[in-house]
DNA sequence: GCTGCCTTTGTTAGCGATAACCGCCATGAC
DNA sequence: GTCATGGCGGTTATCGCTAACAAAGGCAGC
């Protein structure tokens, strides 16, 4: 690195600093360091070369109030834990690199209050996007949302009323989908095993999805277990032994996630309960983690990475037949059979 | 919600529009919308209806570059998918929520040359701190890191030169302290397994520190097996079964982290090996994810949620005895022998 | 009533960049 | 020689907010 002969007063860098140590106006320091607007290629060099020499890191925030241009897209989502939201952020990251526009995320805890509080904090930095997980918000959000001026994505669900665009897949229809399987495959006594959080809204349509696939066969929930916090897989195996001691009869178990269901598939295989035939088990989310288990449980895949992606280009103006707002995009999981539903 | 009177031009709303709405100067807004200054209860009322009714979101960039305050903290990571840094996060999210300030967080990938633009990046939003992963930078980076004038604390890693502050735990120790306990309990034929990217130095200084540890008791590592990509459970299954092919003889395989070491620990079961007696495991990282397992894999937590929170701290500048920068905080990880080493 | 002080509110001058516009100079056509 | 043209680079006026200071009014004490 060339040493910097600058006078080091520890006053922070600005433009002029810069325009002087290069001998031309800031505007012209300007326009080389963002490649914009005609500058000789002698004057480009000299200006980065002091830019560099003085280790100069241009003000964003100077930027984005003169040229009213933020390059942020806001992502609110419900946690980092489970691996779903990290698999949607990689879709959006890899979509948005070639745009220019960055990703900044935000948690809420699975909380309507925090996301609230969370989408005022990254509205008022006045990003150029807001991609957030789910339908369903407190009102204020609803209407931040809607006097916001820029594109809104809402992501993984189509259930419900969308702000503006949304793209996901139907957690009932999934539900009832699993429902079908189930029941084509010839089990009869059905049992749910999910989280007990009241605002896991899309674990609820799934719920009610497998109830309405149940009913048109005449059939009902025979039982369930829900739960809350604490290590998904161990969760999975305690309740997976409560609700098959309290409910002996059960044939199918159908997790809400698939972690818990991994920990309920390792708790029966140890118990040497035969799977699939004495009992059938499925989860949801298509986990690429737990491949790797001894048995492949059943799954349905839930198109986190081409959500992301998806919503990505929406916000990034560049979805193929998205130019007006409002879009609507649902994308169809696939049904993994795998080990433990009989075929 | 208050009905607007708005003469809704979509014009964006300043501080104006409120000021005009209520009555009052833009300063008496600016300063009830802060609470900052002494304003009286009855203006502080009608300033707030005003801003609610019209759903005025403050432009913080406009605050920023006024008050030379901005409240983020950069967070650099590698990934998010390796569950350790959602952990670290949490902890830093935990102790910045009372603190008015709020993290941002970007990943590198695990590349070198991204985090330098990452954090070019960040630092162009002029942040009142950085917090990032491991020592090792481009030699741009930490110029940019030196001359930020900001706290600077680098987490996870304290085997090597920090550029101000430091938190983390001694992965050499770790390694070393885990060959004496491997040692102790009679394993002799020690293999290592672990992944191959070039720049995972924490794994690579683990293994530095179990060859140091080896060594000192005459010993060298038995074997080794690399893997990069894919699901971490599997490509423990898979390296284990053809270490284990290829090295029959092995009395003791160390993972480099507690995933691969689950898929290890599962094919072995599988394969009918008496663990710990005739093969002893042991992974690292201590992640909760993985209790549920029929038997706990020794391990050693690597003090993730603390790093996240003694990070946050001295970037709040609330770090007990950190009032001069450049702190160095060494935690000590503990060993957790599970059910997976013999006693 | 006057002074002095405190509380509450307003005024002024930037913060560091960029948009929009303007001017200079070389070039070449006529 | 004159004038249009285009490449380069400078000038000026914001952007929306806050720091710092100034001013207006109320109240107590003498």
């Amino acid at each position: 690195m060339t040493q910097a002969t600058r006078p080091d007063l520890r006053r922070p860098l600005t433009l002029r600093d810069v325009s002087e140590a290069s001998g031309v106006s800031e505007m012209t320091v300007s326009r080389v360091l963002r490649s914009r607007g005609d500058v000789s290629e002698t004057t480009r060099e000299r200006v980065l070369t002091a830019a560099r020499a003085l280790g100069y890191v241009p003000n964003k925030i100077a930027g984005a109030l003169a040229s009213q241009r933020v390059n942020l897209v806001a992502v609110i989502i419900p946690s980092l834990s489970n691996m779903v939201y990290p698999e949607v952020m990689t879709g959006i990251s890899q979509v948005l690199e070639d745009t220019g526009l960055q990703p900044v995320v935000g948690v809420t805890h699975y909380l309507p209050e925090r996301e609230e509080s969370v989408l005022y904090e990254m509205l008022s930095w006045r990003p150029s996007g807001v991609i957030l997980a789910g339908l369903e918000h407190t009102e204020a959000a609803s209407a931040m949302l809607e006097n916001a001026g820029i594109p809104i994505v809402e992501v993984m669900d189509v259930d419900g009323e969308p702000v503006d665009s949304v793209v996901g897949i139907s957690h009932r229809r999934a539900g009832l989908k699993m429902a079908e399987a189930i029941l084509a495959a010839g089990y009869k006594r059905i049992g749910f095993l999910g989280t007990m959080m009241p605002y896991d809204h899309r674990a609820r349509k799934r719920l009610e999805g497998l109830e309405e696939g149940l009913a048109a066969a005449g059939l009902q929930l025979a039982d369930r277990e829900f739960y809350s916090g604490g290590s998904a897989l161990l969760k999975g195996r305690e309740m997976t032994e409560t609700i098959l001691a309290r409910s002996p009869d059960l044939d199918f178990l159908y997790y809400s996630n698939d972690m818990i269901g991994a920990g309920g598939l390792l708790y029966c295989l140890e118990k040497g309960i035969d799977i699939p035939n004495q009992l059938g088990l499925a989860g949801f989310n298509g986990v690429e983690l737990l491949a790797g288990l001894s048995r492949r449980l059943a799954t349905m895949d839930a198109c986190r990475l081409e959500i992301g992606r998806t919503a990505a280009q929406i916000v990034a103006g560049v979805h193929p037949g998205g130019l007006i707002g409002g879009e609507r995009v649902e994308l169809t999981p696939t049904l993994e059979l795998g080990d433990t539903i009989r075929r």
